[in-house]
Formats: C-alpha cells, structure tokens, sequence
DNA sequence: TACATTAACATGAAATTTCATATAATTTGA
DNA sequence: TCAAATTATATGAAATTTCATGTTAATGTA
C-alpha cells in the first residue's frame, strides 16, 4: 500500500504542491465540492446554451429518469430544497416543459411530468450528459475509471443510513 | 478485474437497484453532486451551528491555507464568482472575521486576512473538518478510502487543462 | 509620454433562494 | 367519528445571488 504522496502512475499530474497552505487541497468536501462544480460547470454552459438553468435540467433529468414523481421525491432526486422546486416547477411548467397533475389516491401530493417538449429537451441533454461523461472519463486511467462511480456510489449508500 | 456490478467486497449495499429510470444514478456529474450535496450538507449543519453559513465557511477555510490571498484567487478557491465573494467579505469584514488590505505593490489588487477572531473560527473549524471527514473516510473499505482524493485529485488537475 | 487595452474589484438592479409559515389533505388514535 | 398530529405543497418577505457594467489601476505600445 503505497503511501508516497498521489501517484507514481503515468501521466503524471503536476506534483499536487499542496501550493501554500494545505487544508483545502487535501479535505474530501473541498475535492468532491471543486470536482463537481468545475466539472458540472462545463456541462452546464451547454445546458444554458440550450436556454435552461443548471437546477432546470436537474429537473428535466430526473424526470427522465422518475417521470410522474411527487414534489418531495423530485426534490430529494434533484438536489433541491422543496419550496425552491416548487417554484423551479412553475416556471417550468409556464414554458411547457413540464406539467403537474394531482395525485388521484393522496390529493396532498402533486405529480409532474414532462410534456412532450420537455421530454424531447430531456432526451437531447441527456444524450449530451452521456457524451460529455465519456470525455471526463477518458481523463482517468482505466483504473481510476472504474472505480470513481463505485466509491461515490458507496459513499452515498452508506451515508443515508447514518 | 471482476466487473459484475458494484461490489462483491464486504458491507454490501443494497444492489443499487437503478431505481425505477437508469439515467442519473449512472451518471458521474449526479453522483458527484449528491455526494458533495449530503456530505457537505452534513458539515454545513455543524458550521451553522457556530453561526457561519457555507460559503463563509469555505472563505475561511480558503484562508486558512492562504491567507492574504487576493479577492480574485480567493473566488476561485473558494469556488465562488467574484463578485459574490466580494459581498460575502463585505459581510464577513463587518463580523470582524476578516479584513481587507491593498496590495503594495499593485494597487488594484486588495488582499484579504484573517483577523485574530476569523483564524481562531477558521482553526477550530477546520479540526472538526479533519475530524468529519474521518467519520465519512470510515464508511469506505480501506482500498476505497485509499482511492478517492487521488481520483478526485487527478480528474480536477487533468480538467484545469483541457 | 499618452492612448488603448487589459486586469482587479465593486456596485446596482433584477432574479433567485431561503426561511418560516400558511393551506390543505391524510393519518392517528381516543 | 372527531380532534390532534402529520404529511405534502405553496407562498411571501427577506436575504442572497447573478449579470452586466462601473471604476480605478496597471500594462503594452506607438
């Protein structure tokens, strides 16, 4: 288990210098926190390009995934506070990509779902995701590929029940 | 290299089913936002509790490591959009937790510190950083744990130039 | 030198986000 | 069955965030 220091793989980063101080630059919140933005930054300039907000497409992807959910679930799935979705739905709904419809056995819940507009759209960027993952993929070795999504994946699992 | 799905290692986690759709649970920039999401959600809480919200937090924790960092660097650490930090250092200036000082030498550039206050949240903050992190760093296998900064650390450093 | 260009930071108005709470429906359980 | 208690969503005011642009200082250059 060798522990000098990040990689003595291939292609060889620049020495991660740990610059001046050394907090940041080695704390996993700060990591994942800079990854995710920077790498969601990228796609997320497409995403505006095709005139939606990064937390739009948040929503047009999970309901791509859970078309129908509830107001709570869809909150949770896309990473939103719940009264901020709600307010995320009615614009989203004002420009058709998405409508809402009363739950018929809990009238309490409301469920959305993509319009066909908004279906299409979710399609499209869904597609893009996938091409623009493969190319951040293809930044890692085959290693470090295969296990970054296992070890998120973990991560998560293990934090909700916790 | 056994490559049926997620984990034949030990504590396993229910077969991440891929819920009802297969998009976002597959997808690296999901996984990497939920993780950051929950886990920085977690530690939020705890600096809410000393009274600071996130992006304070981040502001001191940048300092921290480089303190005297001028505005400009210090966004770009601290993940956030210049002209939003400037807000936040008007606020946090205000508290008295950090201060503001001109560049000697380029005039233009104004550096920011930490007072005597601000280092003292920013230290003990941090301990307690380290000490979370610890927590988060033991739901993982060793061979994970050991894995996770480098490929952060890796994907980060090969997107900043590409 | 002086002019144009660029860089660093601040600012203001518009938009979004947050937080607490309102409203309405369902469930609990006495 | 009725009155709490709870769950689901919406709403409004206050605060923050964004976006475009203003201001000032430095740099390149003719």
């Amino acid at each position: 288990m060798p522990q000098d220091g990040p990689s003595l793989e291939e292609g060889t980063d620049p020495p991660h210098d740990a610059k001046a101080g050394s907090f940041v630059d080695d704390y996993l919140l700060y990591l994942l926190a800079a990854v995710s933005d920077r790498a969601s930054g990228q796609f997320h300039a497409h995403v505006r390009a095709h005139g939606l907000r990064a937390p739009e497409w948040r929503v047009l992807a999970c309901l791509a995934d859970e078309d129908g959910a509830m107001v709570t679930e869809l909150a949770r799935l896309s990473l939103l506070e719940q009264s901020r979705l709600t307010k995320i739905i009615d614009q989203m709904a004002a420009r058709g990509l998405v409508s809402r419809r009363a739950d018929p056995v809990d009238a309490r819940r409301v469920r959305v779902f993509l319009t066909h507009q908004g279906r299409a759209q979710a399609v499209g960027l869904v597609a893009d995701a996938r091409a623009h993952e493969a190319r951040l993929l293809a930044l890692l070795t085959e290693e470090e590929a295969g296990a970054i999504k296992p070890v998120l994946r973990a991560l998560l699992a293990r934090m909700e029940r916790s």
